[in-house]
DNA sequence: CGTCCACTGGAATCAAGGGTCT
DNA sequence: AGACCCTTGATTCCAGTGGACG
C-alpha cells in the first residue's frame, strides 16, 4: 500500500498546543486490567483455588460473589480470565466465558451470547431472535457436550437478570450438568445486591452458592494504593501534586469505597487540568472534577430517558414551577394529560404513568414517597431532585419546542 | 372504631415488531 | 405464506392499604 505523507490539518493546532499531562490515558480507565490488583490477592487466590480443577478437566464448584460496586469484582474476574487464557491458551481444557447481564437484558439474549461465545463455527451460530428458548437450550447443551471440556461461565450483575427474567436461566445452567456426558459447566455469579440470595428459590440458592465470596469495600488507604499504582504509569513524575490521590481516595471512600469512582475522579481531574493548559494537577482540579462528574451523569440519565418518561418529568417540573412543591401522582397525571397534545404524543394510562414515576424515582431524578392523606386517599408525594443546571438543559430538549405557550389550566391542590 | 379515598403494586394480557422454520 | 417464537412497552384488572375524618 502506498504510504501517504502527513499534511497539515485542522487538528494540528490542538495537537501541538495542548500540553499532555497524561502519558497514557488507558491506565486511568476503570476497565483497564493492571498486572497487579492491589489488595485483592487473597480473593484472587481464593477463587483460583476453587476453579483450578477445571484445568485438569474436573468440575469446580459454582461460586457466588457478592460485593458493592467498585470493589473489584469485575476486575478480579477479568484478571482471572486473562490468566486462564495464559494457562490454557487454546482452550483445550477449559473455556472462560464472561457475560454482563446488565448489558444483555433478556433471557434469550443471555443464552444467545453464551452460545455465540462458545460456538465458533458460523454455520452453527444461533440467530439473535426467532428460535424458541427450548431449542436454544438444546442446541447449546449439545454443543457444550461435544466439546468435552469444562466451561466456566461468569454472569456479572446476575441480580439484574433475575429481576427481569426470573430464575429460568439459572435453573437451566445449574442443572445442565446432569444431562452432560462429557463436558461440565460451572457458574460464577456476581451480584452487588447483598439481598439477592434471599430472593432465589432454595434449590437454586444452594446450587449457585456452593461457594460464597464477599468483597468488602476498599478503605481510603487501599484506594490510595490503587490510585498510586495507576498514577505511576499514567503520569510523568511531578505532574500530580501530592494531595491529589489522597483526596480522590477520601472522596470515594465516603461513597462506599468505590474504586471506579476514584479512578474516574482522577482521570477527569487530569483531563480538566490538561484542557486548561495547566502544568500540574491540583486539589482544585479534583473538586472541579467531582462536580462535573456528578452533573454529567445526571445529564446523561435525563438525556437517555424515553420520550414518555421525559414528558412525565416535564409534568413534574411544570408542577414545581407552578409552586406546587409536594405534588401527587394525580397532579402529575393531570398536567401530563395537558402537556401531551403540545408535544404531539399519545396519552398513556394513569397506571403506566404511575410506573414511569416509580422509574424516575429509581433513577434518582425525583423523590417519591408513598403517603396517605386519610380520607383523601393514598398517593405518592413527589419532589424534583435535580439541580437548576440540569433542568436548563432538559427543557431545551427538542420535543418541548411547543411547550412555551402552555399554561397550566388550574391549580387543584387545596391549601 | 370503622369507613373509604386515591391511589399502589402485582399479575395477567395484548399488540407490535423483530425474526426463524417448513 | 403461514405458523411460531421472543421481547418490549402499554393496558387492563384487582386486591390491598395508611390514616384523617366522622
Amino acid at each position: 500500500m502506498e504510504r501517504k505523507i502527513k499534511e497539515s490539518s485542522i487538528f494540528d493546532k490542538f495537537i501541538d498546543k495542548r500540553k499532555t499531562l497524561i502519558t497514557n490515558r488507558n491506565f486511568l480507565q476503570s476497565t483497564y486490567i493492571p498486572d497487579q490488583l492491589p489488595h485483592r490477592q487473597n480473593k484472587i487466590d481464593e477463587i483460583v483455588e476453587i476453579i483450578s480443577p477445571s484445568l485438569s478437566r474436573n468440575k469446580p464448584s459454582n461460586i457466588l460473589i457478592i460485593g458493592k460496586t467498585g470493589t473489584g469484582k469485575t476486575a478480579v474476574l477479568n484478571y482471572i480470565g486473562k490468566e486462564m487464557a495464559k494457562a490454557d491458551p487454546n482452550e483445550e481444557k477449559c473455556s472462560y466465558i464472561y457475560i454482563n447481564c446488565e448489558v444483555v437484558t433478556s433471557s434469550y439474549g443471555i443464552l444467545f451470547n453464551i452460545s455465540n461465545l462458545i460456538i465458533k463455527e458460523n454455520s452453527k451460530r444461533i440467530p439473535f431472535t426467532g428460535w424458541s428458548l427450548d431449542k436454544v437450550y438444546q442446541e447449546l447443551r449439545n454443543y457444550i457436550d461435544e466439546k468435552n471440556k469444562v466451561f466456566i461461565i461468569v454472569l456479572d450483575e446476575i441480580d439484574k437478570s433475575f429481576k427481569e427474567n426470573g430464575d429460568d436461566i439459572f435453573y437451566f445452567l445449574t442443572t445442565i450438568n446432569e444431562e452432560l456426558k462429557n463436558s461440565m459447566v460451572s457458574l460464577i455469579g456476581i451480584s452487588n445486591n447483598t439481598k439477592f440470595t434471599e430472593l432465589l428459590s432454595t434449590k437454586i440458592k444452594s446450587r449457585l452458592g456452593e461457594e460464597k465470596i464477599i468483597f468488602t469495600p476498599y478503605t481510603p488507604q487501599q484506594l490510595t494504593d490503587i490510585l498510586n499504582e495507576r498514577a505511576k504509569i499514567a503520569f510523568e513524575p511531578g505532574i500530580l501534586s501530592s494531595d491529589v490521590v489522597p483526596l480522590c481516595a477520601a472522596i470515594s471512600a465516603q461513597n462506599s469505597g468505590d474504586a471506579r469512582k476514584a479512578l474516574d475522579l482522577l482521570r477527569v481531574a487530569a483531563d480538566i487540568a490538561e484542557r486548561n493548559g495547566d502544568s500540574s494537577i491540583s486539589e482544585a482540579h479534583v473538586n472541579y472534577a467531582r462536580n462535573k462528574i456528578e452533573m454529567d451523569t445526571v445529564v446523561e440519565v435525563v438525556k437517555t430517558l424515553t420520550i414518555q418518561s421525559k414528558i412525565v418529568l416535564m409534568s413534574i417540573y411544570k408542577n414545581m414551577e407552578n409552586d406546587n412543591q409536594n405534588m401527587t401522582t394525580g397532579d402529575v397525571f393531570t398536567t401530563y394529560k395537558e402537556i401531551c397534545p403540545y408535544v404531539g404524543y399519545q396519552i398513556l394510562s394513569q397506571r403506566t404513568v404511575a410506573n414511569l414515576i416509580a422509574e424516575l424515582d429509581m433513577l434518582g431524578l425525583i423523590h417519591a414517597k408513598v403517603k396517605s392523606f386519610g380520607r383523601n386517599g393514598r398517593t405518592k408525594e413527589i419532589n424534583l431532585n435535580i439541580n437548576k443546571d440540569v433542568i436548563d438543559i432538559f427543557v431545551e430538549d427538542d420535543i418541548f419546542k411547543n411547550l412555551e405557550n402552555y399554561k397550566p389550566s388550574k391549580q387543584m391542590t387545596l391549601m
